[in-house]
DNA sequence: CATGAATGAGGATTCATTCAT
DNA sequence: GATGAATGAATCCTCATTCAT
């Protein structure tokens, strides 16, 4: 057995791509940067990551796969609806403060051409279940009677601005956190 | 360093920049596909615009003057408060739906690092008005009191993600038009 | 105006291309050793030709064009049916003496996939008309029944390898010259 | 430096380049392209030999003695000197068709300049034996007159032509195959 | 001023060879 | 010895920008 495909470096292409992508945009960085970044050889990139392409795919899955696990893992089962939103709410923001450059790049990747239908497919499974939670949500009439997928995207959208917001004045990030959730719930609460 | 004479053209190649723009993406966009584009040699467009950069710096000024225009070209000053931030809704969203080239193209503008401090400077300038208002109508308790950027940011974000699903679905464009500002107007009325 | 594509210039990347063919081999001179031994930039070959693909397959064409040429513009009409073969071979072989370069990379050029059917067809076209008189010369009887294309091919190859020795023995350029066409016109002629 | 455990491995490198080889050009097939035919890992094959260069230098070799034997093992002695030559031609070209990959191959490493003056020379030891079976059918006056080598090249490229005729029609083979001899003894016999 | 050929640095990717396992 | 990951020089081609016409 020759030496076996390191795990550790795969995750270090990729957490270096993330950097990278955040400062200079995934269009612009050359893989040079990545793979000097992440302390391989340039060719070694392409081992572990057939094209720049495939690794942009790969990357755009794993932070996928990351955020449905961190808004899924802690979900609040027991709490009442707006708990639940909030709990969402509260999870994607601090999780988009912490990792300011993975929420970069995802910004950059949702919107690249290059993320193939099956990857965006793949991204998307894990959000099924959420998706499935709000649609009940407003099936049982505990909310407004909005199509699920727009007051998701409504919940992203401003759930962003509220994190640009705290990464410009990080002092007020608890007073934005709650100024956002505000916002969004008077907007699909039924009173 | 005279103006180069023909105004034309220059505006002939800024109206290309943003049909390829917004087809190819602005990092993915060669000059020379803008040239050809516009119909000029691919020298003539250096000597409107010294760099690539500059070109697209120009052209952000350039569309958030005229989005700014048409924000206020048409305000309605004697309208009540709701009347007024409704104009706004409205008209941006609709000016986006029938300029979805434009809007794809500002989109990546507002998250590209070649903007300059002073172009966004220029580019915001015209909001003042705007924003004064907004300031106002805070301080005269006629919407919640947050701050007014975040406030507008918000009307930013989900007026896109408005924009987003009306041209996925151009036939529910008055739903999802209504439905957006309803959100939107929920969040900051003060009942 | 601007500067017009000069066809010198292309000339000069063609006959480059020639003298590193002939030495380094096709598939193994760098399209920047071209460039160079052109005394162009690395960028310029491509504003001639598209790709080292349709380089090769020009030069393909220029050749056998050139050979064509060679072989038919001074073609004694006249002369009796040995004299008419005679004087393909001789024409033949004096020009791959002189030519050496050339024929080296006619003989690459014709084994590389990369050539097209479009450019086989191109370069075989003018000698249509030599393969006719050929047909004809067989359908007259005036040389020994085999199908054309094997004939011209037992000429092509017969004359190849008389190039090789005059090549490596020049003073016996006229020896080998006439010992060749004396091998072959024995196999084709009817006593 | 000892000698590598297994020749069947590197029987089997061998032959897997003699297979892709003839499929994509030697210089356009890659070592990992070579190992992967043959089953084995990219950096077995460099246990076998030290180079790129120096497998082609060892493959040539391998396929000249191949041919060689094949050649001499059946040589009738007791033939007459038509029968000699016959045999060549006929065990050459009925090899060359049976093992058209071989041939291929040996075709594109005549013409290379990896092949060593070294590799050259060995190739050409065993053929000395047919050489002075040629040489002395010359003094003997069995022949007409031309150098020896000249004649050989001259067998050997006109049965290659003749192979090329097979190649495309199969079903023609016996009278290609008697053809291009009749053609080759026509030239060289006495009368 | 308009044109488009010329330039050469830079980018993604390949590949012969080395070396840790 | 066998394996295949690691390496980085080399390759083809692109593109912003310059400059001769």
């Amino acid at each position: 057995m020759a030496r076996p495909r390191s795990e550790d470096k795969r995750k270090a292409i990729l957490d270096a791509a993330v950097a990278v992508f955040a400062q200079r945009g995934v269009g612009a960085t050359p893989t040079s940067a990545i793979s000097k970044a992440a302390g391989v050889a340039e060719g070694t990139l392409f081992t572990y990551f057939a094209t720049k392409d495939a690794l942009v795919n790969e990357l755009y899955r794993a932070l996928k796969l990351e955020m449905a696990d961190v808004l899924l893992s802690t979900f609040p089962r027991a709490a009442d609806i707006r708990g639940k939103y909030q709990h969402f709410w509260n999870t994607y923001v601090h999780w988009g403060v912490a990792n300011a450059d993975k929420r970069k790049v995802m910004a950059q990747l949702h919107v690249l051409e290059n993320i193939t239908a099956e990857s965006r497919a793949i991204g998307y499974a894990p959000f099924a279940e959420i998706e499935r939670m709000g649609v009940d949500s407003i099936r049982r009439k505990q909310i407004r009677d909005y199509p699920h997928p727009f007051i998701a995207a409504m919940l992203g959208a401003m759930a962003e601005t509220t994190m640009v917001f705290i990464a410009q004045e990080s002092r007020k990030r608890a007073y934005y956190c709650a100024a956002g959730f505000e916002l969004f719930w008077k907007g699909i609460s039924l009173e």
